[in-house]
This record gives C-alpha cells, sequence and structure tokens, in this order.
DNA sequence: GTAAATTGTGGAAGCGCTTCCAAGATCCTC
DNA sequence: GAGGATCTTGGAAGCGCTTCCACAATTTAC
C-alpha cells in the first residue's frame, strides 16, 4: 500500500495539515515538528503523490514539449536546454513528438486542453488553429523556432544570420557567390534568402537569377540532403559560369551538396566554396562552415519564458530573437587553425 | 471554470455515474442516454481531467522514459518508437534525460518512485541499485539497450553483429583485419570484440595483437570521435604492416577515423576498408558501411514489454534480442548500385 | 495584570474523477 | 400474471493532497 500523509500524521502525532504543511515549506510549523515529520517521512519511504498533489493545487507540475521529430539534433539540445530549466524548477516534461505537423492538433487536444500540463511549448511549426481565434485555449505557450504576433516566442534572425554568412564569403574574397535554398515558401527560406540579398547587395555584387536556385520541394520545404544535392548539380552544370561559393540554406542540404561535389570530383573549398546554416551535429564532421543557431539556449530561454507567461497571463507577447553565430570550419576555405572540432 | 462531470451530468440530466462510465465506454449505458451525454460533452467543449482521473483509477497513463542526452541519434529515433507504441495506447511519455549516469538515482527519486509513471524505460545504462536489492521498488520497468537478469531487457546482439561486420571484410577478400575498438570495460565493446574475434577465428585468420587497438578512455568509454581519430593514427604509422580492414565499434569512432584517413591522405575503401556499428545518421552522410541497430522497433516492443510487465508484474523476466543488419555503403569498398543513401 | 497580537496546529471541505452498491425499469419464463 | 433475471441508472465514498478556518498556546504591549 502507498504512504500516504495520513500514515504520517499518525506516526507523528500530527495534523494531516502539519505534514502537508512541512512538505510544502510552509513557514508556520515550528523545528521541532519540523523534524518529527521529516523523520518519520523518511523511515516510511514516503512522497507525496504527484496527482493528488496536481489535483489540489490545480496545477500539474509539468510541461508539455510538442516537437517535430525529424529536426534531430536541433530536438535533442533544444531538450536539453529545456529539461536543465525545468529540473531546476522540479517540473516534469511532457514529451509530444510529432512526424508531421498534421498531428499537432490532436496532441494539443489529448494533452494541454485535458489539463495534462501547464503550460506548451511549440517547437517549429505553425501555430495550430486550437490556439487561434476568440475562443481559443489560453493555456500558456511559448512558440519556439517560429512566430506568431499573439504569443510569446524566441527564434533565430535568419535574415541577419544569412546576411553574416554570404559576408564571410565575401571577406574571403568571392565575388561569384550563389545561394543554394530550400523551398522558398517556407518563412525561414524566405529570410535567408533576404540576408543573402542583402548582403549581396550592400557589397555592391550582383547577384545573377541563375545564381539562386531554390527547391521547389514539399516535403519539409526542401530542407533534405536530396534537393541540396540536386540543387548543386544544376550549379554544377554551369561550369565555368558556376558561382565559386554558395550560401546553402541548411546544413542539411549542404551535407547532399557536398556529395555532389565530391561525385562530380570537383573539390570542396577549392573549386566551391560552401556556408551552411544551423550548425547540426553532422556539421562538424562534414566540416562545414555555418551559422550556429544556439538551441541549447533557445530551449532553456523558453522555459524561462514560459513560466513567465504562467505567472501573467495577460502580459504583452514577449519576443526573442538570437543571432546565429559564424562557425569557421573548412568547408568556406578560410585559413583556420589545424585542430579538431 | 473548468468543466467538470458535474456540468455534464447535469444539462444531460443524468447521474455523474452515467457521465463517467460513457467516458469509459462502459457497456451498460443506452444508446440515447450515451449519445445525449456525448452531445452535451461537445458543446460544452468537456475533457476529463487527467490527473483526477489517475487518482481515482491509481494510475497516471504515462510511462517515464530515462535516456542518456548523449546517444543523439539513437535518442530520436527509439523516441519515436516509444511515441508510436504509447500513442495507440492513449498514455503519454514523460521524459527524462540524464548527461551522465549519475543523474539517474536523482530522476527515478523525483518520478518514478514519487508515481508519477506507470512504469519505467531505462535506456543504455546501469541498471540503479534503487531498482536491486530487496526492498526495491516494484514499479514495471523494461531496460533498453542493457541487460540485468532481474528485468525486461532488450538489447542488441554485439556479438553476432560484430561478427557479420567482419565477415562482411573477409568476403570482399581482406585477410589483414584489425579491429579499432572503444574501451573494454564497457560490455558493448567487449562483446563486440568477441565477434570479431569469433568471425576471424572461424575463419582461420590469424588476428595479430597489434591489429586490435582498444581505447583507454572513461568518457563515453571511448565512444568518441576522438579516439577513433587517434587509433588510427596508431594504425596509421604501421606502414605496409597496417591492416587493409578494420572493423571499427561504433560509428562515431568511425567517423573520426575517417577524418584521420583524409588527413593523411589515405583513401578510404581503397587503402583502408572501414565498417562501423549502429548506423546513426551519419553513417549515411559519411557512407559508411555499418551495423544497423533497429531502434525505432526496439522503442516500439519496448512499450509493449512494458505493458505486459504492468499488467503481469510476476511474470519471469523476458529478454529480446535484436540482430543488427548489415547496411552496405562505400566505406567496405564493396560494390553498391550507384544510388544515394 | 489584562487585552491584543502572534505562532502553531488540527481537520473539514474540496479538487474531478471512478466504482460500488442499491434500486427502479424492463423483459422473460412458465 | 407473478417471480426472477437483466438493463440502466443515481450518487456516496474514496483516491491523496492543499487550504482555509477555528482555536489553543504563547508572546508582546500597555
Amino acid at each position: 500500500m502507498r504512504v500516504t500523509i495520513y500514515d504520517i500524521a499518525k506516526k507523528a502525532k500530527v495534523g494531516i495539515g502539519t505534514v502537508s504543511r512541512v512538505f510544502n515549506d510552509h513557514p508556520s510549523v515550528s523545528e521541532t515538528t519540523r523534524k518529527r515529520v521529516t523523520q518519520v517521512a523518511k523511515r516510511l519511504n514516503y512522497h507525496p503523490h504527484p496527482y493528488a498533489r496536481g489535483l489540489a493545487r490545480n496545477r500539474t507540475n509539468s510541461i508539455l514539449a510538442v516537437i517535430p521529430f525529424f529536426t534531430t539534433f536541433f530536438f535533442v539540445e533544444v531538450l536539453r536546454g529545456v529539461q536543465a530549466s525545468l529540473g531546476e524548477r522540479d517540473y516534469d516534461l511532457v514529451l509530444y513528438g510529432v512526424n508531421d505537423p498534421e498531428q499537432v492538433s490532436a496532441s494539443v487536444k489529448r494533452n494541454a486542453l485535458r489539463g495534462r500540463a501547464d503550460g506548451v511549448l511549440f517547437f517549429s511549426m505553425k501555430t495550430p488553429k486550437e490556439f487561434l481565434g476568440p475562443n481559443a485555449q489560453r493555456t500558456a505557450m511559448v512558440l519556439v523556432d517560429a512566430h506568431h504576433k499573439n504569443f510569446d516566442s524566441i527564434y533565430v534572425d535568419n535574415v541577419a544570420g544569412a546576411a553574416a554568412a554570404t559576408q564571410h564569403l565575401i571577406k574571403l574574397g568571392h565575388r561569384k557567390i550563389g545561394m543554394l535554398s530550400a523551398n522558398l515558401e517556407s518563412p525561414p527560406a524566405r529570410q535567408r534568402l533576404d540576408g543573402f540579398l542583402k548582403a549581396m547587395h550592400e557589397n555592391d555584387l550582383e547577384v545573377k537569377p541563375e545564381y539562386v536556385r531554390a527547391s521547389t520541394s514539399s516535403t519539409l520545404d526542401g530542407f533534405t540532403k536530396e534537393t541540396g544535392a540536386e540543387l548543386m548539380k544544376e550549379f554544377l552544370v554551369m561550369g565555368s559560369a558556376a558561382p565559386t561559393a554558395l550560401f546553402v540554406s541548411s546544413d542539411v542540404q549542404a551535407a547532399g551538396a557536398l556529395q555532389a561535389l565530391a561525385q562530380a570530383g570537383v573539390s570542396c573549398p577549392k573549386d566551391m566554396a560552401l556556408v551552411g546554416f544551423d550548425d547540426i551535429e553532422l556539421a562538424s564532421y562534414l566540416q562545414l562552415t555555418t551559422m550556429r543557431q544556439p538551441m541549447y539556449e533557445m530551449g532553456s530561454l523558453a522555459v524561462e519564458m514560459l513560466f513567465g507567461r504562467m505567472n501573467d497571463p495577460n502580459a504583452v507577447p514577449r519576443e526573442e530573437r538570437f543571432m546565429p553565430e559564424l562557425v569557421i570550419r573548412t568547408s568556406c576555405g578560410a585559413a583556420r587553425p589545424a585542430q579538431s572540432d
């Protein structure tokens, strides 16, 4: 049988209220009683029942994270940040991984709405309609790697990041710079293109239309290895008219592009320099220069913001923008210290 | 205010018991009442409170997964499998990622013992002492990628897998085959070495002592990129006396080894063939031939087994061994259809 | 010394559900 | 048509906790 507050109360010869107060660090318990209760509790190996507690307090002490599974590395890093923040607060993490955005609504129904969690973290996805509109949910929620004016959100500055990546290539002396992009219907892809164009214009560099190639694939908005390889091949057939450097809208695509290059016998930094975006784990193995997204930090901040929202449901939506950081490896051709990474 | 069973009962002009029965698919509710209740519930947007339900039923409808964060890809794949199985049963997943095994005990205390979950899935870690001994926990538990005689467990046949990998190299004509191993204190590393030796002996091939090099690192038991690179360098200084092929105890190490090879200007399949183990995401990018662990399947089966255990706490411990599967890419030098993977 | 504030404590009520028991309706069976 | 079996149903009790109110025991102020 489970040890309850009543067992403790009886053995310690106090009332149940006192036991409860001890376990909630309520100030008005004398030192002696507190000690007695604590000892009895330890002896009986008592642990408060989280569900009973949740029911009585009307909160669950857990939050729900809805994350797309396909963002593998992002996923894990961000989760580490989330959990670090959560652990400090004695909150638990309920995870709902979705394979495609269609599943989101089901998840929202099954969990948040049903009072499973005190707050929801939404990752890399469009805000589901359940949360919009007048009679929408009022669960605390923070969007990560996504944005909507009605909600707290955390995201990376794609425009500035892409501009920085491009700037780096320019600084290395490249003039014929192209961009290998994902599907431009996706906002991040669009923003990264904007950043690229911005940097090019600011440096008075021409951007030939054929130097910008975007995927039209709808699987994962074209953020795949396959589109990277395909588009790279298109660049390669241009021969000497091809750009000497490319900004690639994601590391995953850059990986595909690198494969296409290797297959064609084109040397990577020498004949074609590459800069990616995201700094997924793979990037370090491929020695890919890229823009690092501070994923751990974003996860951690997301939790902070969620608690802020839970404490003050009516605050104005807060936005936090992270600046991606240039990680120089060898794929851009920049000289760098010979050490592994 | 939250909509409760009482609101529904009142509006539908039935008793609360009936409402509850409707939501639990209890057979003894007439079709008409059922319909009426369902309609009212939908109209009021009622959802049963999971914690109240959990308290009354004495179960949580959620399970806890304790997974080491550092197994990135494994982590995500296995989680997908877990979730797929869980979703079918209307169970939720509480995640506890640990950065190092020391944290495990804390997690166990905070969660399982406190009745947070109906069962626990333990991944890739030594069984914590809280679960052993006479007055141990009696929470349902399944070990994945780990083993202990007292518990249900799921793991991969490291010996057979390693033997298959080695066999593959032998079949490709290699005779001077070595092994690049992780720290042999780790059981998986040990088992993979055993498999390697077994295959060699069965084929009457000599294994020179200097052809087996194991890491002594304690960080992650030597399953790191760094040890892969270091040990590969040791092989390279052997010059023409070096093996022509290596079985590497993990893909992560193989990635490091590949880097060392590239740095030394040694061509991978041609001068040194490699077969790894795990088939992490990276492997496909690196075109690494490797032994695939069926991670999704293991996650999914883990849930099945956990439910089995929950239903029958006294069944004898069940063990399921998965056979890793050879995934042929280019690092082993085997001819293969020219298609990307 | 008394009145008033302070401190510590017990336990009833209530969180939203499930489940069991009692009982009213309806249906058979002979 | 009576007695029994079968369906449905209502609602009290109970899951393990928090919290509020009442009150006793001190302490403080005058």
